[in-house]
DNA sequence: CACAGGATCGTT
DNA sequence: ACGATCCTGTGT
């Protein structure tokens, strides 16, 4: 039989505030082909109000995914390597999203330790750079809807027992306000979450 | 067109 | 603590 991982989440579950939704990302499932992951990592990004957010300096070519209506991937390239993948939320021209920051596998690990070069233990999936590695994200991904059959879905899960929270990671260049907001948020006693060290 | 820098990662 | 590596936003 099939092993069930539960239902996609509706539209209106990325309808409302990215400090709101983000906590609930912990503990969905994230699928791409034959590959699953548990969410145990976030980090909530704001709208043109947040310094620290793509979205600060009005809407570009890169970030035009985060000003169209919530439910939807946007992905980005960083540091010459690595792809992010985000969960716009929101309205449209809210230009809301959420950080996929960390995962464990749920199904597809042969794949995921192939794509990831064999590491083994949490550097397999701590940090926003390697969950996009293990799932096969690139930029061809961004503002695809999480409702595309054969695309990128979030589903149900199980909500995690505990959430720890604290400020994002990588931000120094923001305001004060918006660098010391507890916008990141974890799942509680996991060893897959990426420098837990400013996480209370 | 040129340039500086980045929501990172892995090694030193 | 540092280098890799290239897309992106900004300015000329």
């Amino acid at each position: 039989m099939l092993a069930s991982f539960g239902k996609g989440l509706p539209l209106s579950f990325y309808l409302r505030p990215v400090a709101e939704v983000a906590p609930d990302l912990l503990g969905r499932h994230l699928r791409l082909g034959p590959v699953t992951l548990r969410i145990t990592e976030v980090e909530a990004y704001g709208g043109q109000g947040d310094s620290a957010s793509h979205a600060r300096s009005g809407r570009t070519p890169r970030n035009a995914p985060m000003w169209e209506e919530g439910g939807r991937a946007y992905v980005y390239f960083c540091y010459g390597m690595h792809h992010m993948l985000n969960v716009v939320t929101g309205p449209a021209g809210q230009a809301e999203a959420v950080l996929i920051r960390a995962c464990e596998v749920v199904a597809g690990l042969e794949l995921v330790l192939q794509r990831r070069g064999g590491v083994k233990g949490p550097a397999l999936l701590t940090g926003p750079g390697k969950v996009a590695q293990a799932l096969g994200v690139d930029l061809t991904r961004t503002r695809e809807t999480f409702f595309e059959p054969g695309g990128l879905e979030l589903l149900e899960g199980s909500p995690p027992d505990g959430m720890l929270r604290g400020p994002r990671v990588g931000v120094d260049f923001a305001s004060p306000e918006d660098r010391d907001r507890p916008w990141r948020f974890a799942v509680a006693g996991t060893r897959w979450v990426s420098q837990p060290r400013t996480l209370g």
